[in-house]
DNA sequence: AAAATCATTTGACAATTGTCACAAAATCAC
DNA sequence: GTGATTTTGTGACAATTGTCAAATGATTTT
């Protein structure tokens, strides 16, 4: 995949990056391949790059002690990145390839840089980061107000294909009940 | 209070501005007293501002049937604002006083259109938005991975002085128990 | 194809928490 | 201060969910 390519497909996913700031972009990216189980991002390391996924999918997850929660998955077209190390500090959850990807990697260094000088770079910055807090307050809200059957429903509903990719176990984490409760609510029908 | 009072508290509590951002900034900002009770914003409405607490504290909450649940919790040197109504939205988290407090008011649509030109206030925004995304994540990791009175002990401890401003009914629905259950995690000792 | 490994389901039981009802304590209004 | 209202605490019980152990089903390796 060559620069020209990359560019393209940042201009498309991220309109509101003009031409300029697009090409400045494309400087600080580049393309991946790689295989289902790869990490991305070690829980405990820093890391200086996030990612777009072009083709496959990602789950992130912490652990404590043998336990392991996912906190959220990523499908195509979805940015992978952490709060963390996006701030130059270590992580705290791991992200692992949940199949053979294709992705586009950016330097988190650079783009920060790019966006103390580049109104549009800034301004991608606070779209992704408004992004990512609806969805942590969403999740909050359902996590308060949402039954587990409920929750398991409503994300089915919304993110179809989920179940074909995401193991159960990775599954039930998220939602917040044990694998063997997750395993009785799909039961019940 | 005068203009150059409001500069001077906005230039200390947000050094990411430069001068003539806060000067920029405190156009479309004023003083405001408050009683106890009052509501900033409502669940269900658009509105056009937020705020910074001067002296006093706020509590936000969600409401389905008759369950309230508080979702955050704001004291002095503090931003209270919503994602939702930020973005033009209805907002569907109610904020209202605890205690009679002194605020700056900020007008939302200003301020933006202030960051789609100025660098300064573009990343002033992020930073906040980033502290927002920070404050969600690690309260969705305590849900996860903390019992119920490790997360009243944390929180006690964390914030010092919130058992005389926050009441237990409130401080239960925010740690996501109920009031019986936080009164039984205080019993014991 | 058999063996081995991993993921999911199921059962039995224990632990935690929620719910309802009511009592006690604190706070508020007059 | 007194009564009324609100907040907090407690007991009894039910409901939900977690845990452990084992069985079944699916997938991968050899």
């Amino acid at each position: 995949m060559n620069s020209t390519e990359i560019e393209e497909i940042i201009k498309s996913r991220f309109p509101v990056l003009n031409k300029d700031s697009v090409i400045a972009f494309a400087k600080f990216s580049s393309f991946l391949n790689f295989k289902k189980g790869k990490k991305l991002i070690y829980e405990g390391k820093k890391h200086h790059s996030f990612y777009l996924i072009l083709k496959g999918s990602a789950k992130a997850y912490y652990t404590k002690e043998t336990k392991e929660v996912c906190s959220w998955f990523a499908f195509e077209n979805e940015v992978i990145a952490t709060i963390k190390t996006f701030n130059g500090l270590v992580s705290n959850e791991t992200i692992m390839l949940l199949e053979d990807s294709k992705l586009i990697q950016f330097n988190t260094k650079s783009i920060k840089e790019l966006a103390t000088t580049n109104l549009d770079v800034s301004h991608f910055l606070n779209d992704t980061l408004t992004e990512h807090a609806v969805f942590l307050e969403e999740k909050l809200y359902q996590l308060q107000f949402m039954s587990s059957e409920e929750r398991y429903k409503g994300l089915v509903n919304d993110v179809p294909g989920i179940l074909q990719k995401v193991s159960l176990t990775d599954l039930a984490s998220f939602l917040g009940v044990s694998r063997e409760t997750l395993s009785r609510i799909r039961g019940k029908r």
